[in-house]
DNA sequence: CCTCATTGAGTTTTT
DNA sequence: CTCAATGAGG
C-alpha cells in the first residue's frame, strides 16, 4: 500500500521520504520537488504507523505554503488534517499562546498587531516619551524593536552602546509596557513570547517535546535566530527534525533570516545525513545552465548544481530598450505573440525588483488591453474600511486596546477632534489606565466629555447587542451599528468600500465553516469555550495573521505581475524579468551592504529559475524614477550568464552604451551639459575614470571650474566628480 | 474641527 | 511621480 505513495520518486527524494527517525538536512534546489518530499514524508510516516497525525508538526513561512501542504496531505491520506499541527511559525505560536495564555501572561482575548498597527503604537509611545521623531525615525524604532525581539532580546537585556540605541531602547521598553497593558502582541512577540513560555515552563516544554516526535521545516534557509531557537526548544533531544531548504534561495537576510542556521543545525542536531535534491523538473537546460553559472559566482555556498533531462530548450532572450516605456511595449508585443502561439496569459509572469517599477508596466498592459494581475498591493484585511471595522470589533472584544480606540473614536466623525483626544490621552497618562477606562469615568468636562460619553455608550450598546450572536451576525451588527456603513453610503467613492464591508461579513460567515471554529476543538486549538467572544477573537487573529488575498484578479487568464521576492516558490511557462539595470537589480542600496550583492544574485537566481520554457531578460537605457529620468548601465548579472545561452534580440554583447544622441530612435531627454575648456560632457555619455572604471554620466551642471558631473560607475556606484580634477575620459 | 495645500521621502516582505 | 504627514485657513 505504501508503494503507490512512493511511486515516481527519484532515489534522493525516496531516501529523504523514507529516512528513519533521525534529523536530517535536505538541500532542495529550485524545482526539485521539495514540497512533494515534505508532504510524502508526512504521509509515509503516518501511513506506516511510525507516528500519529497528532505527533508531528510541520512549519512553513506563509499561509499559502501551509495550505498547500495540508491539501496535498489530505489528498494522499484519508485523514482530517484539521487537528494536525501544520502552519506558519506565527500561526503555531498563536495557537500555543491561546491555549496557555495564563502561563504566557496574556489576557484571554489578546489581539495581534500587524506591522501598520505596530508602527502606529510605536509612534504613540514615542510621542508619550517626548522623543524627537526627526532624529529618531519611528520606522527605525520599529526595526530596532523587531530586530531585538528576533534576536531573543527584551529591552532589559539589550546592550546599548551609544546615545542612539539607548534612546531607541527606551522606546522599546515603553513599547513593551504599553503592549502588555493593552493586551496586544506584534508578530515578533508571538514568537518571542512562545519561546519564553517554553523555556520557562518545564512541564509544558516536556509535554510538547514528548508529543512532537517529528518536526518538518519548510524554507529552512529563511529562519531567523529566534525561530531556530524555538525549533530547538520544541524538538528537545529526541524529535526528528527534517529541515528542507536551499541556501541559494535565501533572499530574506534583510529581515533577519540567518543562513548560518543551516550550519548551526548540522552542528546542534549532529546531522550526518545531508541529502541534495539536484534534479530539476521545471526548467529547460539553458535556463538551468544560466542559473547555475550565475549562482556559481557566490562564494558562500553549500554547493549544488541543478540538472535536468528535459533538453536544452530555447536560448534566453535579451532585449535592450531605450526607455522603460519601450521595454514595457516590447513585453506587450512578445506576450501577445506568445498568446497567439497558444500560451495562456496566466502562464506568463512579469517580474521586477521593486514595486515602483510596476506602474509603467501596468499602464502599458492596460492600454494594450491585456488583462493582468498585480501581487503586492493592498490586501483585504489591510484596507482602510476593513481596518476600521476590525477596530470596532477589537474594542468590543477588548476595551483596553488603545490603538483600536484611537482609530475609531472619531471615525465616522462624531465631534471628537485632536484636542479632545489629547485631553483623553493626558488624563489616561495621569491615571495610568487605558483610554477606554478614562472615557468611561467621564472625568472630562464640557463638549469633549459629552461626545466621548456618546461614543462609550455606542460601544457598550454594540457589545451588549452582540454578545451571544454567531460570528457573522456580530460582524454585521457592528458594521451597521458603528455608522461605518452609513458613512460610506454618503461618500461618493464609497461603493467599493461598502462592498468590502459586505465581504467582511461573508468572510466571517465562511470563517466559521472553513477555518475550523469548533468549540469542541481539542486542547491547544484556537478556541476557548469559556470565552463568550472566542469566535470573534479567533477571527481577529485570523485577520491579522492572514491578511487575505492580494488585490483581486482581473479576469481568469491574466498575466502575473510581481516582485521577484513574491515569485519565490512559483513557476511559469514564460517569464519576463524586467529592469535589469545596475542600481535597480542589483539594487543600489545593496551594493554597499555586507554580502548585499550575493543576496541580489540569489534573488536573480530565484528569478531565473521561475521559468519552465521561455525566459526574457530586458533592460532600459533610461527610466523614470521618482519623477526624474535616470540612466543606468545593464545589470552585471547579464554579464554573468554565458553568452552562448543567450540570444540578444537587438543589442551587442559588449555592454557599451552609446550616448542617446548617437541613437536613431527613442525620445531624447533635454540634454544637460557641463562644459570645461577640455570640452562638453553630456548626460548619457559613457566615460571611464582611472580609479572608478567605466560608467555613465547621469547628471551634469556648471561650466569652467565649477563644472561637475554625476557618474554612475558600474563597480562603485554613483559619484559626483569635479571635472577640473577628475581624469575623466570619454568612452 | 475639517479641508486643502505644501513638503518630504521613497528596496525587497511575511507574519 | 505618489503617498503620507504637517500646517494654514474656513
Amino acid at each position: 500500500m505504501t508503494s503507490s505513495l512512493l511511486d515516481g520518486l527519484n532515489p534522493q527524494q525516496l531516501e529523504a521520504v523514507t529516512l528513519p527517525q533521525m534529523s536530517a538536512l535536505i538541500l532542495a534546489g529550485a524545482g526539485s520537488g521539495k514540497t512533494r518530499v515534505l508532504t510524502t514524508r508526512i504521509a509515509w510516516l503516518i501511513q506506516t504507523g511510525q507516528v500519529s497525525s497528532m505527533g508531528l508538526l510541520a512549519v512553513t513561512f506563509t499561509n499559502k505554503a501551509a495550505r498547500e501542504m495540508l491539501t496535498r496531505i489530505s489528498a494522499m491520506l484519508p485523514i482530517n488534517p484539521r487537528g494536525m499541527w501544520v502552519g506558519t511559525f506565527h500561526g503555531l505560536c498563536n495557537r500555543l499562546l491561546r491555549a496557555h495564555h495564563r502561563d504566557a501572561q496574556l489576557p484571554q482575548g489578546f489581539q495581534i498587531l500587524d506591522s501598520t498597527d505596530q508602527l502606529a503604537l510605536v509612534k504613540r509611545v514615542m510621542r508619550g516619551l517626548g522623543v524627537d521623531d526627526d532624529k529618531y525615525p519611528p520606522r527605525q524604532a520599529q526595526w530596532f524593536i523587531n530586530g531585538n525581539k528576533e534576536a531573543g532580546l527584551r529591552a532589559a537585556s539589550v546592550e546599548t552602546t551609544d546615545d542612539f540605541s539607548r534612546r531607541f531602547n527606551d522606546v522599546y521598553a515603553a513599547y513593551e509596557r504599553q503592549c502588555q497593558t493593552e493586551g496586544v502582541v506584534d508578530f515578533a512577540e508571538l514568537l518571542l513570547r512562545c519561546h519564553e513560555l517554553l523555556q520557562r515552563n518545564e512541564v509544558l516544554r516536556a509535554h510538547y517535546q514528548a508529543r512532537f516526535r517529528h518536526i518538518l521545516v519548510d524554507e529552512f534557509q529563511d529562519t531567523n535566530k529566534l525561530q531556530y531557537s524555538w525549533l530547538k526548544l520544541l524538538a528537545g533531544r529526541d524529535a526528528a527534525v527534517l529541515a528542507v531548504g536551499d541556501d541559494d534561495q535565501s533572499i530574506y537576510a534583510f529581515r533577519g533570516a540567518d543562513i548560518g542556521n543551516m550550519a548551526a543545525f548540522e552542528r546542534d542536531f549532529r546531522i550526518d545525513k545531508v541529502i541534495k535534491l539536484e534534479q530539476n523538473y521545471r526548467s529547460h537546460g539553458n535556463i538551468l545552465d544560466a542559473a547555475n553559472a550565475l549562482i556559481s559566482r557566490n562564494r558562500e555556498r553549500l554547493g549544488k548544481n541543478l540538472w535536468t533531462d528535459a533538453g536544452q530548450g530555447e536560448p534566453l532572450r535579451i532585449y535592450e530598450a531605450p526607455t522603460d516605456g519601450d521595454e514595457a511595449r516590447f513585453i506587450v508585443e512578445e506576450s501577445r505573440a506568445l498568446h497567439r502561439d497558444g500560451i495562456r496569459f496566466g502562464e506568463m509572469a512579469l517580474l521586477y525588483r521593486s514595486n515602483a517599477q510596476s506602474r509603467v508596466l501596468e499602464h502599458t498592459l492596460f492600454s494594450a488591453g491585456i488583462s493582468y494581475r498585480v501581487y503586492g498591493g493592498l490586501r483585504f484585511f489591510e484596507r482602510q474600511e476593513i481596518k476600521h471595522a476590525l477596530a470596532y470589533l477589537r474594542l468590543v472584544s477588548n476595551p483596553e486596546d488603545d490603538g483600536a480606540m484611537l482609530r475609531i473614536v472619531n471615525f465616522p466623525t462624531r465631534g471628537i477632534g485632536n484636542r479632545s483626544i489629547e485631553q483623553l490621552q493626558e488624563a489616561s497618562k495621569v491615571r495610568g489606565t487605558s483610554l477606554w477606562q478614562t472615557a468611561c469615568s467621564s472625568s472630562l468636562s464640557g463638549k469633549a466629555g459629552t461626545s466621548i460619553g456618546i461614543f462609550v455608550k455606542l460601544i457598550e450598546g454594540l457589545k451588549h447587542s452582540v454578545t451571544g450572536l454567531p460570528l457573522s451576525e456580530i460582524v454585521e451588527q457592528v458594521v451597521d451599528g458603528s455608522g461605518l456603513k452609513q458613512h460610506y453610503q454618503t461618500e461618493k467613492e464609497g461603493t467599493e468600500r461598502l462592498e468590502n464591508l459586505d465581504e467582511l461579513v461573508n468572510a466571517a460567515a465562511t470563517f466559521v465553516v472553513e477555518d475550523g471554529y469548533d468549540p469542541a476543538a481539542e486542547r491547544g486549538g484556537a478556541v476557548d469555550p469559556n470565552d463568550p467572544l472566542s469566535a470573534l477573537n479567533s477571527f481577529l487573529a485570523h485577520a491579522a495573521l492572514e491578511a487575505g488575498e492580494h488585490q483581486a484578479g482581473a479576469g481568469d487568464d491574466a498575466m502575473q505581475l510581481m516582485t521577484v521576492h513574491s515569485a519565490k516558490g512559483l513557476e511559469f511557462q514564460s517569464v519576463f524579468i524586467s529592469g535589469l539595470e545596475e542600481g535597480l537589480f542589483p539594487h543600489e542600496n545593496s551594493i554597499n551592504e555586507d554580502n548585499g550583492i550575493e543576496e541580489e544574485r540569489r534573488l536573480m537566481y530565484v528569478a531565473l529559475t521561475r521559468a519552465r520554457q521561455r525566459l526574457y531578460l530586458s533592460y532600459a537605457q533610461s527610466r523614470m524614477l521618482h519623477g526624474q529620468t535616470r540612466y543606468g548601465m545593464p545589470s552585471r548579472f547579464l554579464d554573468e550568464i554565458p553568452e552562448t545561452l543567450m540570444k540578444r534580440l537587438n543589442s551587442k554583447p559588449v555592454s557599451s552604451w552609446s550616448s542617446p544622441s548617437m541613437r536613431g530612435f527613442g525620445s531624447f531627454p533635454p540634454v544637460s551639459t557641463a562644459t570645461t575648456t577640455a570640452g562638453t560632457w553630456r548626460i548619457g555619455q559613457n566615460v571611464t575614470h582611472p580609479k572608478f572604471g567605466a560608467g555613465v554620466i547621469v547628471n551634469a551642471e556648471g561650466r569652467g571650474a565649477d563644472a561637475r558631473v554625476q557618474v554612475n560607475f558600474r563597480d562603485t556606484g554613483m559619484k559626483w566628480l569635479a571635472l577640473e580634477y577628475a581624469k575623466l575620459a570619454a568612452g
